[in-house]
DNA sequence: CTGAAAGCGCTTACAG
DNA sequence: CTGAAAGCGCTTACAG
């Protein structure tokens, strides 16, 4: 590899100047420049991003922390900061914790080492801890990391759009499947879905409202809509709401190993609108997230200091209307 | 942050020795070591990698390159290839490419700039072009780029059991949903599904095999189902094969929308064996690769020279009968 | 406007 | 067995 020695030399110039004319330093003359890229070319000269980074102390890195990057709402979200931050020009160094929280700090601490430009972390921990002892900017995407700025959907409002959906539809026996309860994410979409539907009720019909923790997984969804739905068909809900799209499409399997028409015996509404949302039979009701808007943020905040003011960013969502919602039968 | 400078002036040695000590190297009494050893946890020295990685010209990153993050097969790889980095104390830098090899071309000089350890790519381009140029080590890891040595499942071995199983069902009137045959893996496992098809039918009965061209995705499947089973019903295929459990799955639900029976009127196979294909239904017969072991693989001929043998790794895939499967009903 | 020189933090022959 | 010193490739005050 070819240094700015072997390029000065080339060009008949100084090692300060070749490194004023690759940093676009505007007190160098046209004629200089020219001389200096010519020999960049000549030489296909590519600047070596350690020394760089050991000089300045920065480097074009951002580093990314994932729960599990093989859940598909989790790797949309990060297909859209990788191509953010490679619009402005960053590398994104990933990093996977399982939702473990003892892994999560070695991996951040890792990631750390390298002195990236800052980091966003897909929060698994949120305990009230001390932060990391950094100079580098962290920002938390979805779900909060510590006490950092979190960039995410608007998870009450969106839920309550579901429940608002699933209200006017006239559906009254409801069940809501939330995710784990121990996370800030799922704690806020069941308080939206259900706070907005005992609003509703309160002036209008009687309303019988079921809520069971789960986890945001496949599984959970199967298992609990079995439990919800393995019941006589006037006691059990005519709709059920849920924290992700995994868990109702995981509903969605149990209706259909039950027996039970979607949407005409019961309504299922997902929340993340993942691709599979529109691919599962009926296509699933879900909440849509702007993930582009929040990778964008997150990116943002990041490579600005000036964006990284200390208030969170709520992203408005938006309710795709599909298939597997409709008005409960007269039954 | 502190330095090897600051670790010696605590510990009353020289910054070599620091440095031996941090790099176990063992012509060091223990004395000393114990003296370093207790001044970096109390300074909570951290080593600076970009400086190490200027002095000794490698850095403990593998660059990964990735067409989609968002096909959920290739985020279960991401999340193989992560864990195996992590577990040999590298760290991942990923790039996506959009399948689009002008993309890819540039992400990959962009992760070169970072002189990783190695670069593994998912390849979206496998015309017969010059290697890049470059000293880091590059394999190809389940869809080759360029002539790069590539660790791959068996396609061809894979493909084979389907048509076994298939064929010793029963099915005679089969149809086989390739992926883009522009696509090295897309070749592969047609071939193999059909030479074994022929092979068996040669010497027994008559049959009936369609093969169309689709490419790897849900709707692809969804839409040549849909064009295969519009005819009636003695004329259909029995069974249809596909190059993905995505347009497994888009058969699936194209054969639900014409109320055709999965696995008593038809019979679905797909391939890759994602996570989704045990939750669908019925549960997807599929053929499994072996992701942690390819992913093993890969890691680790980046990292040992004496592994980075011309020769491809091939790795033996196991099918999985599940519900999609059965019999062709006697009709 | 350009060049000479210092220095980022580390590792590694080389002396002693 | 340990230390002094050079040098990886770059950027950046500072002189001129």
């Amino acid at each position: 590899m070819s240094t700015v020695k072997d390029v000065a030399q080339r060009a008949g110039v100084s090692v300060g100047t070749v490194s004023k004319v690759l940093s676009r330093n505007p007190t160098v003359k046209p004629a200089l420049r020219e001389r200096v890229m010519h020999a960049v070319d000549e030489l296909g000269y590519k600047p070596n991003l350690a020394a760089r980074a050991l000089r300045t102390n920065k480097v074009n890195v951002i580093g990314l922390v994932v729960p599990d990057i093989s859940n598909p709402y989790f790797a949309q979200l990060v297909k859209c900061v990788e191509a953010e931050a490679s619009k402005q020009g960053h590398m994104v160094m990933m990093v996977n914790t399982d939702d473990d929280p003892a892994i999560e700090i070695t991996q951040i601490n890792a990631l750390l080492a390298q002195s990236p430009h800052g980091l966003i972390v897909i929060g698994s921990t949120e305990r009230d801890m001390e932060p990391i002892k950094t100079e580098v900017p962290i920002v938390s995407l979805d779900r909060r990391f510590l006490n950092y700025k979190l960039i995410s959907a608007d998870h009450v409002g969106g839920s309550a759009q579901v429940a608002e959906h699933l209200f006017h539809l006239g559906h009254r026996r409801i069940a809501y499947i939330s995710g784990q309860l121990s996370t800030e994410v799922g704690r806020l979409r069941k308080q939206g879905f259900c706070d907005r539907l005992t609003a509703l009720a309160g002036r209008t019909a009687s309303l019988e409202l079921t809520s069971i923790e789960g986890q945001f997984d496949y599984t959970s969804g199967d298992e609990i809509a079995r439990r919800l739905l393995s019941v006589d068909a006037d006691k059990r809900p005519t709709a059920i709401a849920t924290a992700s799209d995994q868990q109702a499409i995981g509903v969605l399997r149990a209706a259909r190993d039950l027996n039970i028409d979607v949407p005409q015996q019961l309504s299922i509404v997902g929340f993340d609108d993942i691709i599979l949302a529109e691919l599962v039979v009926p296509r699933l009701t879900s909440v849509s997230q702007n993930t582009v808007e929040m990778a964008r943020l997150a990116v943002h905040c990041l490579l600005s200091e000036a964006a990284l003011s200390p208030q969170d960013h709520v992203i408005d969502t938006v309710l795709k209307e599909r298939g597997s919602t409709a008005a409960p039968c007269q039954a």
